[in-house]
RNA sequence: UGGGGUAUCGCCAAGCGGUAAGGCUCUGGUCUCUGAAUCCAGUAUGCGUUGGUUCGAAUCCAACUACCCCAGCCA
């Protein structure tokens, strides 16, 4: 173990530590409070505790941290334990916060016991007054010298539920003029008369999360505990109750933090999420605006692009914000060597091929990125599909695809020349009358531009739909993506075609890169992906 | 104004006193049945600023500066 070369700043506490305390096991554990859904800062997180432990032979415990009743729900430790097993981790055993309810009440008895914690009657609004600010020390509570027997006795009515809610807490005796905040006598346990989603009305008093999570660790011989940079000024606190609770025994657990996860043009935050389902702005969970893996989902984001994304971004101390792009290369360097191709055009225009009137097989490349991969015939007929965008009336100086007059290679088959554009009642475009130039080498016709289509009665029907990019230029929100999510108009559905070919693979059809995806095709059966990669990779241009 | 942190390329991020890794993006070139992908090449004389120590500093010291977090009976 003490060979490991370290990767980041964690490792080299741990391997230091190792050396220290002669560690023999590195424990991790992954925290969540079931509250909410998995987002990507989880994920993040679950990625340095799982692999971190992993990487020292050790292993990782779930722990739902489950100390505040009035948010949670056995809802959401589903879903947390089934997206923890999506990205592919297994932790070594689940726990509960509230099941070591017994265990910190015991410390709490015992740090009163040794006179370092009190009851105090004072109501949230005084506490508060008197926890001084930033530059100015608290005042001491005027309950602060109650006797070992009286707090005893006190704790002990807290806790048979003889006082309401808010009308006693209880409190460790530290140092009211700490010029770390959190030391200032905080509250350990509250009186809360709700039922636990899993304790029911066993208990009316609930321990904070400063007191039992540094005990929870230390009960499940937890060795190191990896937190986000917030919790960095709790450490003291950490370190304080590990120190002062005579109850725990063996190696004591050490904090160590690092910088938490942002993403350019998003808000990763549960309140923020709870915010705009319950007003309606997005769908759910799931809703492809959001940065939960739900959502990465039902993109069709695989685990391990996600879990290779935290492997890039690193773990450091710095506030940093991550570019989506890193994301998006993860999945799409991924998808690009292993998923399945299809053809699809999403945004189609019309053409028919006046001189032509077979039906034949083309044969397309699966993935031209391996060489002799397999091909699939798809068929070609006088009635096609194109993308709208690969056609302009009007061409700019650069623009290489199809134009009035103007040459065009159709992806795995012939070289056209547009002939005739036919407009519509509506003055768009109805559809293109075009011609195939079968001798179009021998006449020296080298079209600079190739472009993908389907048979217009050999495609199927699917719905796409796009989002993400959805700002005008020049708009400039602070927000990013909160702002971009507040417009529910924002959802433009598109009606696209897809070449049956591909579904004959067993698919789940996927349409990946950011910007689209499948949203229902009946196409699909379960199991495998599908990346669309012809349109994908054209809407950065 | 108190305490705790962080500052290395557009964005992440290695580096731990011996003369600036890597990834993403970007720019050239290559190739091609899409301008993608592939493959090749390139991109910090510089590590927040200013001083100091040293033969030698992103790395040690000092003083500044900027940004982030903390005053829930949330986690």
């Amino acid at each position: 173990m003490e060979n490991i070369t370290p990767s980041n700043f964690i490792e080299q506490a741990i391997i230091e530590d190792i050396k220290e305390k002669k560690l023999k096991k590195i424990v991790t554990r992954f925290p969540p409070e079931p509250n909410g859904y998995t987002h990507i800062g989880h994920a993040k997180a679950i990625c340095i505790d799982f692999l971190t432990a992993e990487k020292f032979n050790g292993y990782t415990n779930l722990r739902m941290d489950d100390t505040n009743p009035s948010k949670e729900s056995e809802h959401y430790v589903k879903a947390l334990m089934e997206d923890i097993k999506w990205l592919g981790f297994k932790w070594k055993k689940l726990y509960y916060a509230s099941d070591y309810y017994p265990f910190i009440y015991d410390c709490a008895i015992d740090l009163i016991k040794q006179g370092k914690a009190f009851v105090c009657d004072m109501t949230a609004d005084e506490i508060s007054a008197n926890r001084g600010t930033l530059t100015d020390p608290g005042k001491e509570s005027p309950y602060r010298n109650r006797s070992v027997e009286e707090n005893l006795k006190l704790f002990e009515d807290m806790r048979a539920g003889k006082f309401k809610d808010g009308e006693k807490t209880l409190r460790a005796k530290i140092d009211m003029a700490h010029p770390n905040i959190n030391m200032r006598d905080p509250v350990i346990y509250r009186i809360m008369h709700i039922s636990h989603f899993r304790q029911g009305n066993k208990w009316c008093i609930y321990p904070m999360y400063d007191f039992a999570h540094p005990l929870s660790d230390a009960y499940e011989g937890v060795t190191h505990s990896l937190c986000s940079l917030e919790f960095e000024d709790h450490r003291p606190l950490y370190n304080w109750f590990i120190d002062n609770c005579t109850l725990i025994t063996g190696v004591k657990p050490r904090q160590i933090e690092f910088a938490r996860l942002n993403i350019d043009g998003t808000v990763i935050s549960k309140r923020y999420f709870h915010e705009l389902i319950e007003k309606g702005y997005v769908d759910g969970w799931d809703d492809p605006r959001l940065p939960t893996l739900a959502s990465f989902k039902r993109k069709g984001y695989t685990p391990t692009s996600i879990r290779e994304f935290c492997t890039r971004i690193g773990v450091a101390k710095s506030n940093s914000l991550v570019q989506p792009h890193i994301l998006e290369a993860c999945i799409r360097e991924e998808l690009n060597r292993d998923a399945m191709r299809v053809v699809a055009v999403i945004d189609p225009l019309k053409i028919n091929i006046t001189n032509y009137d077979k039906v034949e097989d083309v044969m397309i490349s699966n993935n031209p990125t391996i060489e002799n991969s397999k091909k699939h015939p798809v068929k070609f007929s006088k009635e096609l599909y194109i993308e709208k965008e690969d056609f302009m009336l009007e061409p700019t100086p650069k623009f290489f695809r199809l134009t009035p007059n103007g040459y065009v290679r159709l992806m795995g088959a012939y070289v056209i020349r547009c002939d005739e554009v036919v407009m519509g009642e509506n003055g768009e475009i109805d559809h293109l009358n075009c011609s195939i130039i079968p001798d179009a080498k021998e006449q020296g016709i080298k079209p600079k531009g190739t472009i993908h289509w389907l048979s217009r009665n050999h495609s199927e029907k699917i719905v796409t739909r796009k989002f993400f990019n959805l700002l005008k230029e020049g708009e400039v929100y602070e927000k990013g993506m909160l702002d971009r999510i507040v417009n529910p108009n924002s959802m433009v559905e598109k009606v696209s075609y897809i070449e049956p070919f591909a579904t004959k693979q067993k698919g789940n059809m996927q349409f990946v890169r950011m910007g689209y995806y499948i949203e229902d095709c009946k196409l699909s059966k379960p199991g495998n992906r599908v990346y669309l990669e012809t349109v994908s990779l054209k809407d950065s241009k």
